[in-house]
DNA sequence: AGACATCCTTGGCACGGATCAAAACCCTTC
DNA sequence: GAAGGGTTTTGATCCGTGCCAAGGATGTCT
């Protein structure tokens, strides 16, 4: 999952995901991960790719002075582990007890096995580029404000609970997670939803759970429109 | 064309390329635009996948309010133009006289047709997600010093002129095209420039010219080793 | 060659977000 | 239920980078 611009021209765009129309299910098998439990580390050779069905991952690189950047968090529905040079490029870890669908990664280098999971696959990796697109928007431009808007904005969106007129999203991952998803600090993702709640764009109910009060607000916010909290 | 990280784990990535061995020209055609012409724009449908054989081109997004994300720049074998569910996703024009191989986007969503050309293609787009995981990294983690160093430091990697110890860099690019790139303003960019000349890092020879003096030193600022200026 | 527009550089200042520090809160374990 | 460690929040301060403005360099057109 990547945080991308709301607008006409570029809908919510997910993470890679696949059409809900069932794939066969040829190369893949079910298997679970438990918290914690890392899938891959980067530099692994990549065996297979993982389609998250219940739960949620995270995709990490680290630089050697100790900087982290989380590439991206994998929720339902997002294809995982897309091969560079045959590699893992990026370490993978769960952050909440998950179902993942496993493909063999032959079926995306080569197409003759499967053609129909072989094209699926490609068009989820033609889906990453455009989300990861986006997602350089939003780190290369956006404020503090705005990128925590944008993220709780396109959680609530994808998985969010409808609520009446609001809407509640679950947080599974810690502050400094979402700091190092969005480029920023712990402390100033802690101030920009503290804002949020004064400013009763949202309520914050225990750590890992928000309310999206006034969703069209916080849609606003996420694009630089200040007004809307009015 | 992204800023990728140094390292051994993760060598000089560059944007999606395709290997040396040449390609049956089947399905492509070598076309020519002059700088300034437009390629295409957000929201074209996708005809053709383009290689860059010479110049650059610049492929950029827009935010409604004005700010701008150059994407990349694509340098000669960077593959331009991966359909996001059959659009364009990014605007692309040419900044210096370019002549590109074009390849019918149906080489890439049809596995059947040019199986070669297929796996070239989708090879070059997953490599493209690896180049642009790194890009994460630098647009979110590193400071405006880095930031400019490590872009130096890709292109002398790339394009860079052998010059003895020292290599020359071209910067076809304006300040402002850089400074979208990286995340920064024209004037970030001017004075981290700057800084690195009175460092003697760098000379700057006319505006579009970079001598790399010490690319050691340069490729550890790229790294936040500030030591190396010494 | 001269005039003009555009781009680049430099300076001064302001502000957003990082950093450092401490208190409040949460969760686990005994 | 109390103790402890980790996480989150809040506060104070500092610094890097953005913003505004002016001057200089570069390139283009007549």
């Amino acid at each position: 999952m990547y945080v991308t611009i709301p607008g006409d021209k570029s809908p919510i765009a997910f993470h890679a995901r696949l059409p809900k129309a069932k794939l066969k299910a040829t190369n893949s098998i079910e298997t679970f991960f438990k918290a914690g439990a890392y899938l891959f580390y980067e530099g692994d050779p990549v065996k297979c790719l993982y389609e998250v069905k219940t739960g949620i991952l995270r995709q990490t690189r680290l630089l050697e002075d100790g900087r982290r950047q989380v590439i991206a968090f994998g929720y339902p529905g997002d294809i995982i582990g897309f091969p560079v040079d045959g590699l893992h490029h990026t370490d993978c870890d769960v952050l909440a007890d998950t179902r993942v669908q496993r493909y063999n990664h032959a079926a995306l280098e080569n197409s003759t096995r499967d053609p129909v999971l072989h094209n699926e696959l490609v068009q989820a990796a033609l889906r990453e580029i455009g989300a990861m697109q986006d997602h350089f928007m939003m780190l290369g431009r956006k404020s503090a404000a705005e990128k925590v808007a944008s993220f709780l904005w396109v959680l609530s969106e994808r998985v969010g609970l409808d609520q009446g007129q609001c809407r509640l999203v679950s947080l599974p991952m810690n502050r400094a997670d979402i700091a190092d998803f969005l480029g920023l600090t712990t402390e100033t993702v802690s101030r920009s939803l503290s804002q949020l709640r004064k400013d009763k764009v949202i309520a914050i109910e225990g750590i890992h759970n928000v309310m999206i009060l006034r969703p069209k607000a916080l849609r606003g916010l996420s694009e630089g429109l200040d007004v809307m909290i009015a």
